[in-house]
DNA sequence: AATGAATGAGCCTTCATTCAT
DNA sequence: GATGAATGAAGGCTCATTCAT
């Protein structure tokens, strides 16, 4: 059976959205993918805004995330930390998936925060946070505050959300920076190497 | 004697752009709060996308760079690097700064990248990058490679800039962040010390 | 039923355009005599440009043209062009035909030749020329060139042509002129002796 | 000595109307390659159409006149007739003279006659139809009509300006058309011919 | 006499939304 | 449920004109 115009016009949306962004797509644009007329995204969802949160909804219940992942449960945390960095930055850098709708969306959101924003953390970025966190924890010093053990997820994340967000600026800076699977690897190599590090330090800093 | 037009213009572009984004900004918008009429834009910088680059570039001009800053040239690397920190992300948590137009523009660029994204590489992120680059390059071992300078100074930059990008996030995952200049120069020991952990030990997987 | 949106508009538009040229006509007052609005141009005919060519094309095809009439096919050739200039010159003073839309265009065309121009002398032009062209030709010595065919066509065209294009000026150089059908019967006589004449002279030439 | 900045600006419009236009020509455009500013037009002229009518007078004033010309008196009518054609298609086609503003002028005054169209015809096209009336006169039987001379004159005119007027079409019907002196001169050949002949017809109808 | 600056009116186009079948 | 047609609001840009020096 054919799929119905709802599911057309989410599939065309995830595609023109992630291509162009929110502002810049014009439904125009969604419903000519999608094989069918502009009236029907009024019909479905609404507006234009109710539409984009139906559209990111969709996205996030088909994405998988960290909490349904195996970081290697049995393994030393500084093994599961390095996984752990190794599927996010592959993640981060769209190796692992198509230009990735919700990559679009999680960087406009940091320009111009909506209701969307409260979605995706909720069900996207606080679930992976956690993992992150009880890995980090182990990894600390058990007398490790609040605010330390944030620092250091934070650290972690922004290490390799940096390599996302400012691809733009990196291919300025150096012409030529490539990003493969094996250079994915490399950099969580890297990061995971100064995060515990930086978090080895702390036990060294008290005694 | 009033500010000419020209400097008025400027200046509501300065307040508006950063508001709202480019795409967001009508040059209605602009012209109201600069208290003239919309055709003195085009008399004086073309059209919207000239103007805006005419901004940027103001704003670059009257920023301060890492160039002229001055960190500690006589004490040791270490230190160094704990001052740039502090300074770059005093910057980046917008303390230091009047509510940072440069930033809004940094985050639209990352999402679409535009010709002003040069300028701003040109101008302000490479002379910083440079300087960045040159203390890492002495906290390193002497034959570490052109890759692993970089990645250490991505290492500092990403870290500190997940302050400025995220932190719509961050207020979501936790609700009792709150950025003062305390909390910056708390972020800055954090991070100085997770990065020359990191650093160090490159010194010691030699050895 | 009343006309549908597209036909109001393009009737306005005939009306518009003709009066005012393309230049001086604006969208508004197209859509107001249309008794529309100015996206209803937009969504069916795109631009103001492609609007203009959709409407000489609806001209082109409602307008008679040589090719279909008949010029007497089992007359003299003598007769034929009698009266293929008596239908020319009564298209071109306007006297049989609606307040001529096509007449204006062709004029303006003259002026600022655009794509339309292609449009009007390969659907309506040259028809009309290869048909004058074939009874020139048998009005000409069998031996008469490809450029001699040419210049009498042109000068019988151009003949009739000045009687549309400078009448402007022939009713400032003399008050009393009226351009009745009776009158463009007798023009059509004039220059039909004119131009046998000058095609006769050419067979005495060679004796 | 320098022109004054009147001058510049009548030299710099005569090029600018010419190339495109009285409505396409803007008055940037004008002030811009008369190297002077735009406030200049207005104080020297007032608006732009009163400009338009001062350039259009100063170009009359300039340009020869059939009056002025020598079409040999002392020679025979039809030699004298066919002296005028040549110097009439010679202007007419644009080769003894720079892309003539004037001839723009008149096409665009064919299309919307304005106050100037008033201006040309006394100063211009009258002189020059009076001048082709009387050698016309000669050539007609002594009884012929005032209306029979007309016609004979815009029959030599039409069939002239045809190939200033109607050269877009014309390049579009016949790719090969150049026009060089010598086949403006072959032309007014042609249309003396075809004009005699029609005159001498006029001759022989009588007897 | 000359000029840089400023202005208001108008134009074309785009777009999300709604209407009517 | 689906669709082609229609619409109103708004945006960027152009241009002739005027102002103030």
């Amino acid at each position: 059976m054919a799929k119905n115009t709802r599911q057309k016009l989410i599939d065309a949306a995830l595609e023109v959205f992630a291509e162009q962004g929110y502002q810049n797509s014009t439904v125009q644009q969604i419903v000519e993918r999608a094989g069918t007329n502009i009236a029907a995204i009024n019909y479905h969802f609404g507006d234009k805004a109710s539409f984009y949160g139906h559209v990111v909804s969709h996205a996030l219940a088909q994405t998988p995330c960290a909490e349904a992942a195996d970081f290697g449960e049995n393994q030393s945390p500084e093994e599961q930390l390095h996984i752990f960095i190794k599927w996010f930055i592959r993640n981060a850098t769209g190796i692992n998936s198509q230009p990735s709708f919700l990559d679009s969306v999680h960087i406009q959101e940091m320009m111009n925060p909506s209701p969307v924003l409260d979605l995706i953390v909720e069900n996207f970025i606080r679930p992976n946070h956690m993992k992150l966190r009880a890995i980090v924890k182990a990894l600390l010093p058990s007398d490790a505050t609040e605010q330390q053990i944030r620092h250091h997820c934070f650290s972690v994340v922004g290490q390799c959300l940096h390599y996302k967000f400012a691809r733009p600026v990196m291919e300025r800076l150096y012409q030529d920076i490539e990003f493969t699977t094996e250079y994915a690897d490399e950099l969580a190599r890297h990061i995971a190497n100064v995060s515990l590090a930086g978090m080895r330090a702390m036990h060294k800093s008290q005694s």
